[in-house]
RNA sequence: GUGGGUGUAGCUCAGUUGGCAGAGCACCGGGUUGUGGCCCCGGUUGUCGUGGGUUCAAUUCCCAUCACUCACCCCA
């Protein structure tokens, strides 16, 4: 018996339903704020990925899928959509006719990681990007996207968390004061956050391990170092979203993993989740559209852990499964061979109809009938041929009415049209 | 990459001094010769994760391995 492989998962019947509601939701919600789709290939070069997500960051040092193609390529899996979606307005230049593009995609990401609770290595993303925007509105506008999604899911307990990167202009100035700082408490900090203070200090900001949070009780925050302009915009950001009545709370611990972050950063925390908190994470990034060849525009944009949205998400999968409008019950090859007929012509018709194709009981018939869920049962056998008629079962009242053969398709249509 | 837990029927799981493999649910059939749900009766389903070892005998003990799972790490 082949399994499928370790991380990935098959989505069944039964839950791809939900799989379904939300992307439909997540769809509707994006073409009212006048998104477009844009659907990118599964592969790139290699080189995107790590030119824009940064050769440092653990995406890129270990969890891509790379591999060279048969003519010798260097290609990769992506681990994020956001690369390939810069990639994509680049080089289409769709910014020369309108530099403002709100772009959507949904579908698989792969990183080679452990698979535990809400980690996946093919995991799934909703993700949105608004290119040629600097005002943080558009951040907020984001993040209204992502609370009004979640509230539309029912998804309960997720707390929206936001915080400023600083820009080229003061980042580099906390990052030497939190460097100072984790100099000075260094003996106090874990193996990891010991490693990280020299690749990635920033990271150290969200390190778990209780002591490491005590040494960083007094760490500079970055918001103490913003910017004039960092400043102004991410008060803009939340004057936005309480006007919005967006609730959200500052988290100065808040950083990204990918390197092309800056200014507006935000999550959606929940804690369903065992370890993994975020469900959906985003920010701006507005230099990296010209460090991967573009014009110097502005972007930010974020990414929803589909596979963690439908863990979290608070609807009833049972009554997202479909139920048959009719199922047809036949007895015998000849009252078959014409429910078959009536079968298909009812489904072409619009109607979800359901039948079984060998002899049973009707007893059996019914049982499947029920089990599945069926409105109505339209029954046929011996007596019905003889009768050139047939007999229409309502499942929830027992009503049961006799309908001609001649005309059958059509009346059925029109008795049982919006049930 | 590191550590813990778990692998027995389609599903949820029992199964200790090692002795031919179990329950509930589900499924199929019957009770009701053409009418579902409730009830009753009967029936089907297993490489006991895989490979080795110990033993007269291994689901049970030992080793290895794989998978799942949770956590670290990282992130959506």
């Amino acid at each position: 018996m082949i399994q499928l492989i370790r991380g990935f998962k098959d989505i069944l019947p039964g839950e791809s339903e939900l799989w379904q509601r939300i992307e439909g939701e997540a769809r509707a919600l994006f073409e009212n704020f006048a998104f477009r789709e844009i659907r990118i290939p599964i592969m790139e070069k290699t080189e995107l990925f790590k030119r824009s997500i940064g050769e440092e960051t653990d995406i890129v040092e270990k969890e891509m899928y790379t591999f060279a193609d048969r003519g010798g390529d260097l290609v990769t899996l992506r681990p994020e959509a956001t690369a390939s979606i810069v990639r994509a307005y680049i080089q289409h230049k769709l910014y020369a006719p309108e530099p403002v593009q709100r772009l959507y995609m949904i579908g698989p990401m792969f990183r080679r990681e452990r698979p535990q609770k809400g980690r996946y290595r093919q995991f799934s993303q909703i993700d949105a990007e608004i290119f040629g925007v600097a005002s943080p509105l558009a951040d907020a506008q984001l993040i209204f996207i992502l609370t009004t999604l979640f509230a539309r899911l029912r998804v309960e307990n997720v707390e929206a968390h936001v915080n400023s990167l600083g820009c080229p202009a003061c980042r580099p100035g906390f990052r030497e004061a939190l460097t100072r700082m984790l100099a000075s408490v260094g003996d106090r900090l874990c193996e990891d956050c010991n490693r990280r203070k020299a690749s990635n200090p920033l990271r150290v900001l969200d390190c778990k391990v209780p002591g490491c949070r005590a040494a960083l009780a007094g760490a500079p925050s970055i918001i103490d170092h913003l910017c004039a302009e960092c400043r102004r915009d991410f008060d803009e950001l939340q004057s936005a979203l309480t006007g919005l009545g967006v609730g959200y709370r500052v988290n100065p611990r808040l950083v990204r993993g990918l390197d092309y972050y800056t200014r507006a950063t935000f999550e959606i925390q929940t804690g369903a989740l065992g370890a993994q908190s975020a469900v959906a994470g985003g920010g701006r990034y507005d230099k990296l559209v010209k460090e991967l060849g573009g014009p110097d525009l502005p972007a930010t944009g974020f990414a929803i852990g589909f596979d963690r949205l439908a863990e979290i998400a608070g609807l009833d999968a049972g009554a997202l499964q479909p139920r048959p409008d009719l199922f047809l019950a036949a007895m015998g090859s000849a009252a078959r061979r014409l429910a078959f007929d009536w079968a298909c012509r009812l489904a072409r018709k619009g109607m979800r109809v359901e039948m079984e194709l060998g002899e049973k009981s009707l007893k059996s018939l019914m049982k499947t009938a029920d089990r599945l869920g069926a409105a109505h049962v339209l029954m046929v056998g011996d007596q019905e041929l003889a009768g050139q008629s047939a007999v229409l079962r309502n499942m929830q009242s027992k009503e049961q009415v006799p309908i001609p053969f001649d005309g059958l398709v059509e009346r059925l249509q029109a008795m049982l049209r919006g049930k």
